[in-house]
RNA sequence: CGCGGGGUAGAGCAGCCCGGUAGCUUACCAGGCUCAUAACCUGGGGGUCGGAGGUUCAAAUCCUCCCCCCGCAACCA
């Protein structure tokens, strides 16, 4: 089956923090999790380069847009690759076949009539340059920024009608329970779907915003962030252009945080029912990671932690796991370099140490090679079973948050369980009695296959570890595959002794 | 009464829907083991489950009120 994986697109007036990172992160994980259960995913993540803020931030720099824009899109792309993100597609929407499906789609809204213009009437601080509303202002009712009153204006604008769409949305929601998950998330749209829906202004004047998407029916405007970067998901597609279309979007999937659900769960899916087309198949709604404490992380109180950084003291694939194994479902979840640490901790001990000491075992007992699993025992058997159930039950599970958040655990006890057969079954001290050769070898083997099982349990969350495990246990060219059967590893194979998965960590 | 989420051992979390001896990880302590990476195994100390009422034989769990924290409310994952 054919499935696509979005995340949004990330704006460049900034540098990427660990909440991009997580997300496209998550994506990976959810693809790598579907190939490994033999499904084509398609993922796309990537860069929104229109609106005010890039803008700004273009202006106050010294580079052309052009050259503004390549440099932050290249931030974001190089961390992801850094990050070990298999992305299809890289988004860009100052891409020119971009810039043309949001112009097809603006013109087929527009010529059913679904557009209007009208004039807006705000409160405009010069400073900001944004309409502000009497909620932003403070209590002296001037701009918290600029301290100065706003001003009264007037603006004509193009408006996207919503409310005709609100009821068949209510009921979509509630006839598609999945739709939205966590299912929290969709009690909240219901939440702000009580109230009538305002018209969705979706342009702005060129004489405040020029870099954007031009409407193709008033060459005066840019169309702003709605029909732009929402329609990213299916300009991707080629929409209107592919045959294949109907085909992959129904099996789609967004991933986003939770600042973003209205935009997403209301705006999107009216604009693609008035389109004609069917809304995405699910999302998945994540919270926010804050600092330690509970504190949100900010410059002024130091507690911000970069995914760059962390890479450098971690390592890709213990920070992958970290976000992945920690990320709640109830609400915002916390990170600092010592909660990281504490997770590094759990994989180097656990599954890094499990690794070294049964390879070094073999190196120095069994000549470097896979000894024989003709003595296995129940005991032995049981284990293996054990770990192959759990796993094949995780993988049997639709994708989701929670799916993933159950595979870091179910590889964590896996592992536990491991050591623990390790220390019971003693086999330092029988390697040092010939009699008890084959009780000896059906240990090791147990072990060396257990680890195996959980290597390839590994791949979606931490894919270059899961490569050195299996290869460390002599299979060249692994194959990861949702296939768990106990007492695969080929015997007489030629173990390799590398480095330590998790090496111990410099103190600074 | 704008909407929503949270408050459970030093730290991070699960349990709450479907009431019945308060659990996991980490940190700490002790013992074991010594194959291994700061290890691993076993055991232990530490919590009046934000507060106050109520329902019940029984409440972290259900009901009511209150306190605190955090998001959202036209553009930060």
């Amino acid at each position: 089956m054919e499935k696509y994986i979005t995340t949004p697109i990330y704006y460049l007036n900034g540098l990427p923090h660990i909440g991009h990172a997580y997300t496209s992160i998550l994506g990976d994980v959810m693809k790598k999790f579907e190939q490994m259960r033999g499904n084509n995913v398609y993922y796309s993540t990537g860069t929104d380069e229109h609106g005010q803020k890039n803008q700004h931030s273009i202006e106050n720099s010294e580079l052309s847009a052009e050259e503004f824009l390549q440099r932050q899109s290249d931030n974001f792309r190089n961390l992801f690759i850094n990050l070990g993100i298999d992305f299809d597609f890289f988004v860009r929407t100052s891409r020119p076949e971009h810039q043309k499906i949001v112009q097809e789609i603006l013109q087929n809204i527009y010529d059913r009539g679904l557009i209007v213009k009208k004039s807006y009437e705000g409160l405009y601080c010069e400073g900001c340059e944004q309409f502000k509303k009497k909620s932003d202002l403070d209590e002296n009712g001037h701009c918290p920024d600029h301290k100065t009153a706003p001003k009264a204006i007037s603006e004509e604008n193009y408006f996207f009608k919503l409310e005709p769409y609100r009821q068949w949305l209510i009921d979509y929601i509630k006839s598609h329970p999945d739709w939205i998950q966590p299912a929290k998330y969709a009690n909240e749209v219901l939440g702000m779907l009580k109230e009538p829906l305002e018209d969705l202004c979706i342009s702005r004047p060129k004489s405040r915003v020029w870099l954007g998407v031009e409407l193709p029916f008033d060459t005066n405007y840019v169309t702003y962030i709605w029909f732009d970067a929402l329609v990213n998901y299916i300009s991707t597609l080629n929409f209107g252009h592919n045959p294949d279309f109907e085909n992959i979007w129904s099996n789609s999937h967004h991933l986003i945080a939770k600042d973003i659900l209205k935009p997403h769960c209301i705006y999107w899916p009216i604009m693609l029912h008035a389109l004609g087309v069917a809304p995405v198949k699910h999302y998945f709604i994540h919270g926010y990671w804050i600092g330690e404490g509970g504190v949100k992380m900010s410059k002024s109180l130091g507690n911000v932690v970069d995914p760059v950084e962390m890479v450098d003291i971690f390592g890709v694939d213990a920070l992958r796991f970290y976000l992945i194994n920690n990320m709640t479902m109830a609400g915002d979840s916390q990170i600092s370099p010592d909660l990281l640490k504490q997770g590094y901790k759990i994989l180097a001990n656990n599954i890094g140490n499990l690794q070294m000491r049964v390879l070094k075992m073999v190196q120095k007992n069994l000549n470097s090679k896979v000894p024989s699993k003709a003595a296995l025992n129940d005991e032995d058997k049981q284990l293996l079973n054990n770990i192959a159930k759990r796993f094949t039950s995780v993988f049997r599970k639709d994708i989701g948050l929670e799916t993933i958040s159950e595979l870091a655990e179910s590889i964590i006890s896996a592992g536990d369980a491991t050591n623990a057969y390790f220390a019971a079954n003693t086999p330092w001290v029988l390697a040092k009695d010939p009699a008890q050769k084959d009780r000896f070898e059906a240990v090791v083997y147990t072990t060396l296959d257990a680890l195996r099982l959980i290597g390839n349990a590994l791949y979606p969350i931490a894919p270059t570890t899961a490569g050195k495990i299996e290869t460390s246990l002599g299979i060249e060219n692994p194959q990861f595959v949702a296939e768990f059967k106990p007492m695969s590893l080929a015997e007489g194979a030629a173990i390799k002794v590398g480095d330590p998965l998790f090496p111990m960590i410099e103190e600074k």
